[in-house]
DNA sequence: GCGGCGCGGATGTGATCACAAATATCGGCG
DNA sequence: CGCCGATATTTGTGATCACATCCGCGCCGC
């Protein structure tokens, strides 16, 4: 009911605005687990006044991408070893399923897009692009749920993503190390064979070899 | 920071209390689907300003509890039978983990307290008491989850109960027509007996059955 | 040297206000 | 009698302000 500002970037309100770009930051791996910000900084930041940062700030708290302590001070959640075993295992319950229901409706130009997005991860990993890593890998799933049409499960699963997202960068530093199974390259096989079981398969075993890279990470660092 | 109020209830800010008045009033499905609220009549009810109100719808829309228009009116969604159908497929892969999670956690008292919660249920169903059922199924399905000490798979189901339950009201005109299996009763003789499979697939398919409930009410109002 | 105390800045909360857009209401015209 | 347009009301948005609390830091006493 106000767009009132005049230059407004495209028409949306401030609050959604800001929430974007929280959002972007938190899922890019821009924010640091455990760091800390303040509605006077983000409003500054973004140009607004603190009513809107706070309405994005608290939105981001509902869907646990950042959280308060008791006296209200803001911080990105650092998540202990039991809390991220729990967030894998929903997205190793749900992925598989939106896989499954994207199936069908993926035509050929999704998987050439997905094929690039693969291959754009591949030359992050090589090129020591931790952002455009977690950007490219994140662009790879959503590319493929979205084509699922159920809006409701998405929304479960970006919510994890969310709370999982601080640490994908820090799983980069990893991926070097361990020998990896490409699970991306057969979930595109799978794709193009028709093949449900083998996807849903695939998409599963690369959440939990996603889990297994953070889990010695959570372990070195103990709890919260 | 501010707890301003004199008579406040129990510290709590007045944008918390917000939020968990309406919560319960979604939940017990008090606020009918495609109901709509203003915030000024949210913030009067309960005697607060806007900002507290709007906060607190913010946070139930970004749980999806609540709907906003393009044009920022609020109402209760009205999903159709699409998202319905998302919801409960959610809850099935969710729910049993959370029962069996909490399996090994589950003590006597816990039984017990289910088994009264049960009773109760059906004295509800017998009395033709809707919102003592579905607050009661609720807290059936709450007592065991909580033991799963699973807070994050917990946040994922109550955000879809949230948008599940302004229907389960509405289920509760056909539990006379059905003969109803009791998968209750199956769940807590599965938790007696420290039978994992058993307890998950009585958590399943009482989902299930919720969800075949609801099919045919969400088709004759098709679609929103 | 060290620990507790107090003060000042920083921070979230909530109320109020002006404003713009959407909706509802009502009167006039065909 | 019905439909459309103008106006009034309703409603969400965002800025600003006063306030209570919390955190950090330096000072004083032991």
């Amino acid at each position: 009911m106000a767009l009132p500002d005049p230059q407004e970037i495209a028409g949306l309100p401030a609050h959604e605005r800001v929430y974007r770009a929280l959002r972007a930051r938190i899922l890019s791996g821009e924010m640091a687990p455990g760091e800390s910000v303040t509605l006077r900084g983000i409003a500054e930041d973004l140009g607004v006044s603190m009513t809107p940062a706070r309405e994005a700030v608290r939105r981001l708290v509902a869907e646990r991408g950042l959280e308060m302590t008791a006296s209200g001070r803001i911080s990105v959640p650092v998540p202990g070893a039991a809390r991220l075993e729990e967030l894998f295992r929903a997205r190793e319950l749900l992925e598989p399923e939106l896989a499954v229901r994207a199936l069908p409706r993926v035509n050929k130009q999704v998987i050439s897009r997905m094929k690039a997005l693969d291959a754009a991860i591949e030359r992050c990993m090589a090129g020591g692009d931790a952002l455009g890593y977690v950007r490219a890998n994140n662009a790879f799933h959503t590319t493929l749920y979205e084509q699922a049409e159920a809006p409701a499960l998405v929304a479960l699963v970006e919510s994890v993503w969310l709370q999982t997202a601080p640490f994908m960068r820090r799983i980069y530093g990893r991926l070097g190390t361990a020998a990896l199974a490409d699970y991306h390259e057969a979930a595109l096989r799978a794709l193009e064979a028709g093949d449900a079981r083998a996807l849903a398969e695939a998409i599963r075993q690369d959440v939990a070899q996603g889990a297994a890279l953070l889990r010695p990470a959570a372990l070195d660092q103990t709890d919260l």
